[in-house]
DNA sequence: CCGGAATCGTTGGGGGCGCCAACGGTAGCC
DNA sequence: GGCTACCGTTGGCGCCCCCAACGATTCCGG
């Protein structure tokens, strides 16, 4: 082929997508120092980790984190749960579903206000939390394999102070 | 209505779900910890801005990557900005369509190796791709405006170590 | 007590991203 | 010349995030 045309596009030529992001990508610099693109890859990584554990008792992320948020919470509304883990109304729906369904939880009208359905975790649901909170801390584990656990908790805080914007009441920005 | 029941579900009743996370929604504790879920959550909301920000030139976040490797790396195969960046030579071809399209790369038959298209940036593709760094930037200063410089870096140090996984060769442990 | 406003659960969309399988065309290797 | 590997392209699947609307219910002010 000859790269003396000057024209043969650089680069070797052995490897091509195969899989997620097997062999680290080193995206170019302008866009691998961008906090944005860091987070999504890190993110699909964290989230293809964790689906493929959880997958074992057939759940995905979402169920596993409505579980746990129904278990800590104690007999709760959709609504709640919604606004609790940032999760759309819409999508509450189809994983509460599943959960009742799998008999995970338990989705019984509140006497109190009929507006609402109290969600609560069954048995076998808490039985099912123990082992997917175990698997998905497994994978959180391998997720920050390369970290020393100082490092994995100032992670987790300066994500935190990401996530949350300003939230001190001043409302978003000045509109 | 009546907490006096004891089954009222707790919490207030004021706030519902409106917008993506407006107020910080302060996931329970065993959730909230989890670098997956944080990373998720941290993500949307960068590529919310992002994507905000880069609408204004009609990009999404893979275009500009795209652009941007591209002015990087000079004339460069598909497949190569697909091993560069991570993404599926799927997605590529839209996103270099689009380019192609909007006139911001040119995507020429490599005389070397005729399966290959050289994608080159345009001078129209340079101009674009100055502001929508600049776009990008901003977004970023935002997304990681509670954090001061120094722990801006730190995060993206952290973040790189995750995205690349050991690949050693140690595998994921034996349990 | 009555009517407007707000909330709750639900349904129906839609856009973006990550990933896989397959196919025709081309190039490299023996 | 034939096998293997790669390139670009098409088609498809699943998950996540987000918005709009509707009936039922509850809350609140008059």
């Amino acid at each position: 082929m000859g790269v003396a045309n000057g024209f043969s596009l650089g680069i070797p030529k052995d490897r091509r997508y195969r899989g997620p992001m097997s062999d680290a990508p080193y995206a170019p610099r302008r866009i691998r120092v961008l906090p944005s693109w860091l987070l999504g890859r890190a993110a699909a990584r964290g989230h293809r980790l964790v689906a493929e554990a959880l997958a074992a008792e057939g759940l995905r992320m979402m169920h596993h984190a409505v579980l746990s948020a129904v278990a800590e919470s104690g007999p709760v509304s959709q609504a709640e749960l919604g606004r609790t883990l940032g999760i759309d109304p819409k999508d509450m729906v189809g994983v509460v579903n599943d959960l009742q369904r799998d008999g995970l939880v338990t989705r019984t009208p509140d006497p109190g206000d009929r507006r609402k359905n109290a969600v609560e975790v069954s048995t076998a649901g808490r039985r099912v939390l123990r082992r997917t909170q175990r698997l998905g801390d497994r994978a959180n584990d391998e997720l920050t394999a390369a970290l020393t656990p100082a490092e994995r908790e100032q992670l987790i805080a300066l994500l935190t102070r990401i996530v949350r914007p300003a939230d001190d009441g001043a409302g978003p920005a000045r509109g």
